[in-house]
DNA sequence: GACCAGGCACATC
DNA sequence: GATGTGCATGGT
C-alpha cells in the first residue's frame, strides 16, 4: 500500500481533511455524509450553525422535526435526524454533552459504544475515531474499496475489515498517514474511478498488475 | 430523465 | 450468511 499511497500524495498533495471546524462539526458531518455528497453535508451543517446549534446539548433539545427540517439538503433527511439524535443521546447522557471527555475515552471502548448506537456503522465509527478523537484507525469506504479492487489490490467482494488490514498492513500506524489515504482515495475515486472503464490519466494507472481484467461487477 | 453521492439497518430467503 | 431494499436531496 506504500507505493500508492506515494503516487497519490505525489501526484495529488495533502488534502488536509477533514472538512470542519471542531471535533463536534467532525461527529455530526460523519452522521450526515453517510451516502451523500459533501456539498450537501456542508448546507445542512451550515444551516444548524446559523441556528446557533452546533453544539450537543442544544441540538439534542431540538424538536427532532425541526432537526430533521434544518438537515433536509444532506438527503435521508427524516432518517439521519434520528440517527444523529441516536449519537446525540450518547454524548449527552453518557458524557454529560462533554465531547472533549467522550473522544478521550479508550479508543476501543469508545468504538464499542460508537458502533452500539443505531444508526452508526464501521466507517462512521471510525471516522469519528480518527478525524475527531485523533486516534489511529484507518476509514474504509466506497471509494477505498472501489479504488482498490478496480486496481486489483483486494477482492471486490472483501469485508470492511479486510480492506482496512490491506490498507494498515504495509504503512505506519499513524494519524497523520491514515488521514491522508483515506482522503487521497477519496480524491482519487472521485475524480478517477467513478465510471467504468478505468480512466487513464489516473495517477494509479501503472500500478496495475499485468493483463488482470476488469471486474464485472461495478 | 438517469445516474451518482465519503452507509446503515432491517426484511427475507 | 448472502442478497435486496428503503431512505432523499442536489449536481452532472
Amino acid at each position: 500500500m506504500h507505493d500508492v499511497y506515494r503516487r497519490l500524495l505525489d501526484h495529488f498533495g495533502p488534502q488536509a481533511w477533514w472538512p470542519a471546524e471542531t471535533p463536534f462539526e467532525v461527529m455530526v458531518g460523519a452522521v450526515l455524509t453517510q451516502n451523500t455528497s459533501w456539498a450537501n453535508v456542508r448546507r445542512a451543517i451550515d444551516q444548524i450553525r446559523e441556528a446557533g446549534l452546533l453544539e450537543p446539548t442544544a441540538l439534542y433539545k431540538l424538536d427532532p422535526e425541526e432537526l430533521a427540517e434544518l438537515i433536509r439538503p444532506c438527503g435521508y433527511f427524516r432518517l439521519k435526524a434520528g440517527r444523529l439524535r441516536n449519537l446525540l443521546r450518547l454524548v449527552v447522557e453518557e458524557y454529560g454533552g462533554d465531547v472533549e471527555a467522550m473522544l478521550a475515552d479508550d479508543p476501543d471502548e469508545l468504538r464499542r459504544a460508537l458502533l452500539a448506537v443505531n444508526g452508526i456503522g464501521p466507517e462512521t465509527a471510525d471516522s469519528i475515531l480518527l478525524y475527531a478523537a485523533g486516534r489511529p484507525t484507518f476509514v474504509v469506504d466506497t471509494y477505498t474499496h472501489r479504488v482498490l479492487a478496480r486496481h486489483g489490490r483486494i477482492d471486490f467482494d472483501a469485508g470492511y475489515h479486510d480492506v482496512q488490514e490491506y490498507c494498515t498492513a504495509s504503512l505506519e500506524c499513524d494519524v497523520q498517514t491514515y488521514n491522508e489515504l483515506h482522503a487521497l482515495l477519496v480524491r482519487v475515486g472521485h475524480e478517477h474511478c467513478r465510471k467504468r472503464p478505468r480512466c487513464a490519466a489516473c495517477p494509479l494507472a501503472d500500478l496495475l498488475p499485468d493483463g488482470r481484467p476488469l471486474e464485472p461487477g461495478e
